[in-house]
DNA sequence: GTTTAAATCAAACGACCGTTTGAATAGTAG
DNA sequence: CTACTATTCAAACGGTCGTTTGATTTAAAC
């Protein structure tokens, strides 16, 4: 190799391994991505992937462990930074939704983070071996958004918080996949006569959409935009 | 050989390996169910499968093919029939929900179609191998309810109405899934501290948050229950 | 009984998988 | 230079997969 001052070899290698396997997880799945596919896309040798990670799994678990808490490290903070501006009152529910989505939706606009929240939706439909991480990780920071919805809706008995907390996470999950979107249609149906949306869908369409449902047959539902006390 | 009175040897191993197959893809995902695994639960050779179907890939089909339909022309049918009601005027947001949402739902309580109701949201999440399947045998039916949904909005722009379908698809896909819910989860996390729902979740549920959430920020979205014109 | 087709069975095939090994190479410090 | 560590490499291992084969069993028809 040449040794330019400005390359680590080691590390490298390693982060060429993350943002191809990140990339083929994202486009097929984790389980119909061998090995031999990603370290012949990176240019790397088989057994690179051993040494840098010690096993398929531990390459999967890198690739998550990076951008993970990072994402949910920025809802967390934009929910208390909400919570800090509204003190001991309930924060708005269509605050707490945008605290929520527009990390998620910031990061698949971005060219190095857009791969992952694909990804992310993935597993969310079939967490298989990341069951546990995701349970584990994520469990704190879905407490915490639930509490402050509950503390928004106190007309909703606990359960039916949680379900449209799920609905919540139904249609991000929506936004992450996008099935149906012109991008992941064979060629054949995507430019005929199915006219489905191509445009990235805008925060303001998830955040709307979101309130409106979670505020379903409240008072608050049936009011509309600024209101005090 | 038919017509041997309780039992046709024929067709007794042909859906005994369909019910073991729906049931295992349910569980496990399309990928993680080996042919052995299915005909070692069902009691039959290996060789079955491909005597009956010809291949793994016939089994898919068959097992899809069994149900697909039906529960899409249940939906159909309901929208149908809600529309000769209206006559010219549009159909309700909330009945046009019902009649998407409420033959999955019936599906997913029925014993013998809540596996495949399951493996649906599986394949809706990651299409693989089905992907041309569903959106062949898919895309009347989506049209049929955008077509219902923009009558009712007329206010909204189609990209947003497109928009808001998907959404609701993705809260169909929760409902399916229900990740998160006791049955799904490990031991350690589900009986602790974590007290996610676990009751069905009502239609009603469901059909009131996705009707608040198709109409905001239009004017059926900032009135409530019964009125006229 | 004999014939004939449907159905089942054990066994093997080739392909791909994750993983391991041990030698070859590069880079750095003494 | 030598010595040593870090990294890369080709090759193979054992296992699982979908699939195929050819013989065997079943059961209705003649």
């Amino acid at each position: 190799m040449e040794a330019t001052g400005t390359t680590n070899p080691r590390t490298d290698t390693r982060d060429l391994l993350l943002d191809t396997a990140e990339r083929l997880f994202a486009e097929h799945g984790i389980d119909a991505t061998s090995l031999r596919t990603i370290t012949s896309e990176a240019a790397a040798n088989l057994a690179a992937v051993h040494y840098h990670f010690g096993s398929k799994d531990g390459l999967i678990q890198e690739v998550f462990a990076r951008r993970f808490d990072p994402l949910n490290e920025d809802r967390l903070q934009r929910l208390i930074a909400r919570e800090q501006e509204h003190g001991e009152r309930p924060v708005p529910v269509n605050e707490i939704e945008e605290a929520f989505i527009a990390p998620a939706l910031k990061r698949l606009r971005q060219p190095e983070s857009r791969h992952f929240m694909k990804l992310m939706g993935r597993v969310f439909g079939d967490p298989g071996k990341m069951h546990d991480f995701i349970q584990y990780r994520f469990h704190d920071i879905a407490r915490r958004f639930i509490e402050a919805l509950a503390k928004a809706l106190p007309e909703l008995e606990h359960n039916e918080v949680l379900r449209r907390f799920k609905f919540m996470l139904g249609v991000m999950f929506i936004v992450l996949m996008d099935p149906m979107s012109q991008e992941n249609l064979p060629d054949n149906l995507a430019s005929s006569h199915c006219d489905l949306v191509s445009d990235e869908t805008p925060l303001s369409s998830v955040v709307s959409f979101l309130s409106a449902g979670m505020k379903s047959g409240t008072d608050a539902g049936l009011q509309v935009g600024t209101h005090k006390s």
